[in-house]
DNA sequence: AATGAATGAGGATTCATTCAT
DNA sequence: AATGAATGAATCCTCATTCAT
């Protein structure tokens, strides 16, 4: 009555299989709260299978997060850059951006997870969502620089850092309040402060903060 | 006349020293990483000992949460009201928050890491947090309400969600990239980009975000 | 009708049980054969109480050889010194031990079995086998000293080692052989030949081998 | 024209590839502790295919055993017999052994850790190697009938097996101790111990041990 | 106020082996 | 001749918790 042993195994699949519950349950539980034994039961395969495709714990959850990152970049599409304003065009993005993590991407939540923890041995998972952080800060800092062609370094790098650390802040928000909160709304509301302190420090070059 | 000192047994202390190793250990590792026996051999006391003290796990690190926040809330002394514009008296504010959270409360860590997971019996410490968090967006709005009186319910909530939001990221980067972050600058360019869009809500009463 | 909970729990009682079934196991399978669980099994202990006692494997493995070690030193007590010949004190001495080795004492079948091994992370019981080991040499070169001062250090040091490398191997043999070897008889032999050794290289002080 | 080279199939290849891994392994960690995970590892061959070559874990472990022995057997020439006495002879024959086991062989450090054990399903690598040695000792008792035929059975059956017993406890120390000691020369003083002994037992026809 | 000892459930991981291809 | 994938049982060990003292 149980199925006699899989036939024509199909690696790919498996592995497929492996890391959606994976991700389901790390995101979740978080790292130590996602059990092997519960991975198993999920997706259906013996625990000793997960072994076959990953050599651990530890990789199985970086490759959810890698996974669930790549995922999310070919999902979510910039807008066109039509002749509008700067400003319009840097909301239409962030209004882009948060559509896409209304879904909860898990490497973001999980990711946010990991960054919080600070255990002797790091997870490889923090380490790849802290590069993933990184580029990230760093694209956005490159069309910051291309929008406000005046503006020094030093800004950038403030505004990326500020704008990349709060939009954190507002998909955790989303997170733990749930649907009362508006991210579109917030992040449109986010871009506009941002800009408008990108115009104040690129306006007054030897002003205060 | 025979023991050193401090043998009688003394239940505070003990107390305390358990609380203290538990917090270390769940700032390091999070809630199921905490395991009472990392706890025992950091505080000296049999893990038995820690169940005379505290009723369960969950108990303990909600204990070690609300120990947090009470400490870090007498610690921080918001600034004088003196005689300065509104503007500059958020900024101080902001840059006074800030400096309590450079020494990374504990309470602040262990929420979010909390608060982002989402298993099917919650502990009581992320009950608490989010309490303990939406006293905190409460008052930033009554603050906000207080300075800026023309603004209406909605976009005071509005502001004081992104206010608290974004903050949580700022600390977030800040636990994340270590101090190459300034987190006081930080907190006072949020503090005039929220002070900035409060006066623009303000005076465009009828306006779209 | 399952015993309630051992009362009155008594820590030393259970050290000893769990010591007890270990040997047995061990002196059977070897070190990767001894599995915790059987040995909770033969016990009766669970498994987790194992670990109160011992901190791992290796450390049960180890107070085996240990207790096993002490337990047959004091057993084994070496006849008086009355006045005969040095050979003849030698070859009781020899016959002691040999009686003292049909038993089968843990710690040198262990012992052997541990000592043959080579893996990189060595188990803590090979180094205290080895130790005895030595000091078990050590003893042999005083008592030849003793008997035979005309003897150079190197002669001795050679005598030793024979003695006691070849005394292995008349217990390999016992072991494996089992009791159509008169391992009592063997050791008088043994002692025999080792002494007529000794007699040569002290007569020819400038002789070959 | 495609494969750089040896891509054909090559069984009789893979088999010694196994063979020499597995030989290593259980030389350095004995039966148990061979895992089929790790002779895939260090020869480069999937499991599963040494199960293509060997029935089980046990005929790959009798299988290395087997082919040891024949190695070293072809490897050690037994000195010719020129005309020099009886002693010379069989301590020539001693040192020869002694060099030839200098270089370890695996059937003799496997073999021994499997003589010692006592599980319950023989392995059958044990049982080969039992054969070898009692096939060893016949041999002796061949030589010494032939070099001291007035010697009786038993008397030559009690120095054929001390004679097998302490060249085990010799290799058994060099072993452990490593090049400190010089088995040649050990070898050397035990032929003449056991040469000695054998001439006592010849004239003392009627005499005790 | 404290603790030594115990306990069952579960943790991650490896085991020898099989089987369809 | 060989192998990718799978599998259930076993591995050592840690878990949170309890209880008698």
């Amino acid at each position: 009555m149980s199925e006699p042993r899989k036939q024509r195994a199909n690696g790919i699949e498996s592995r497929r299989r492996i890391l959606d519950a994976a991700a389901e349950i790390a995101a979740e539980r978080g790292y130590e709260g996602t059990g092997i034994a519960a991975v198993s039961a999920r997706c259906g395969l013996p625990a000793s299978s997960i072994y076959w495709h990953f050599k651990d714990k530890d990789d199985l959850i970086t490759a959810v997060i890698e996974r669930s990152f790549e995922t999310w970049l070919t999902a979510m599409e910039l807008p066109g850059e039509q002749g509008d304003s700067p400003r319009e065009r840097v909301v239409r993005m962030a209004a882009a951006v948060a559509r896409s993590l209304v879904g909860t991407p898990d490497f973001l939540r999980l990711g946010l997870m990991l960054a919080l923890e600070r255990r002797p041995e790091e997870p490889r998972g923090r380490t790849v969502f802290l590069q993933i952080r990184s580029v990230a800060r760093g694209k956005v800092a490159e069309i910051a620089a291309a929008l406000l062609p005046e503006l020094d370094d030093a800004s950038i790098a403030l505004l990326a850092t500020y704008a990349v650390a709060a939009a954190d802040g507002l998909f955790v928000a989303h997170q733990t309040e749930g649907d009362e909160i508006d991210l579109v709304r917030l992040f449109e509301l986010h871009a506009h402060l941002v800009f408008d302190a990108a115009e104040h420090l690129a306006h007054s070059r030897n002003g205060s903060p």
